[in-house]
DNA sequence: TACATTGGTTCGTGTCACCAACTAAATGGA
DNA sequence: TCCATTTAGTTGGTGACACGAACCAATGTA
């Protein structure tokens, strides 16, 4: 009965999810980025500053994003009422649907994930894995409920 | 004391582990999916066509990956013996001094993350983890212990 | 010998990332 | 007030990466 080291089991989880995320965003022709993208918007309306320093990209980056997506109608550029120079981006209707299909796809998906355990031995991973995140982002002065990935939370 | 749901908590683990490891591969010049080609070399020497199945990537992904990991001298092609159609992918000892160095370097930072935990839980954890990767490969009928990722095992 | 299959490469297209250069608006002195 | 500077965003160039389709060469098979 092999079994992985803490470091191979980790990277190799992240890699299953991720993974599992970009077969279903591909299912629906976005991808993982795109999909982040959609998830980031979900609670928030950001400028593409703003934007940029969430999905930890440059932003000339962003502006590809972001028309790509606008293109596809998943998001929309308004101009900002506070400061003319800069531009809000926020889920179309057809952005949220779509934001919402997949994440809950992806949702079905880790939860079958996690029935490969026991229900005491899921809470107990979710909640060693919490535990974990939380110290990391506390220790990195990170908002780490500002930065959810593509599931989001409820809204 | 906020706490992520299963999904998010592994979903955001996924994020951070591999974000992790782009940060380190990029330090050396080398994108995420190279790091993963020349862990995958580590200990084989596939063909192409098992390169592509071992990454899930099309073949023609893999005949570019290869061409810019060769460019850089970090794999060779070697014609194969047995059919000559077919090429075998190896590293060079520039690939696997690379492979072992970004390898380290990862291990030291998914250390570190684990750190955040107390040893007892960390064992936890890795348990749990590595428990639900193995019965999930086993029920996908895939060999675990033969797509590892970048980390490898020691030779 | 013919035909289909398999292994790889090449080509065209699209996404995504970065940097450098640029415009336009806002701001901060002097 | 006026001008230099900073800030927000876009554009253009380059490169990695992914895919499918078309292609050649070697292998199998009928």
């Amino acid at each position: 009965m092999p079994s992985l080291s803490p470091v191979d089991g980790l990277a190799q989880l992240s890699f299953l999810v991720l993974g599992t995320l970009e077969r279903r965003a591909a299912e629906h022709d976005v991808s993982i980025v795109q999909t982040r993208l959609l998830g980031v918007l979900r609670d928030r309306r950001p400028t593409m500053q703003e934007l940029a320093k969430l999905l930890g990209l440059d932003k000339s980056s962003v502006s590809g994003l972001v028309d790509r997506a606008e293109r596809r109608g998943l998001v929309a550029r308004v101009p900002s009422a506070a400061d003319r120079r800069s531009v809000l981006v926020s889920l179309t209707d057809a952005g949220r649907r779509l934001a919402a299909t997949v994440g809950a796809q992806f949702e079905a998906d880790v939860t079958a994930l996690l029935e490969f355990l026991p229900a005491a031995d899921r809470a107990r991973l979710s909640g060693l894995v919490s535990g974990m995140l939380v110290a990391h982002a506390a220790a990195h002065g990170v908002d780490l409920f500002d930065t959810l990935p593509p599931t989001g939370r409820p809204d």
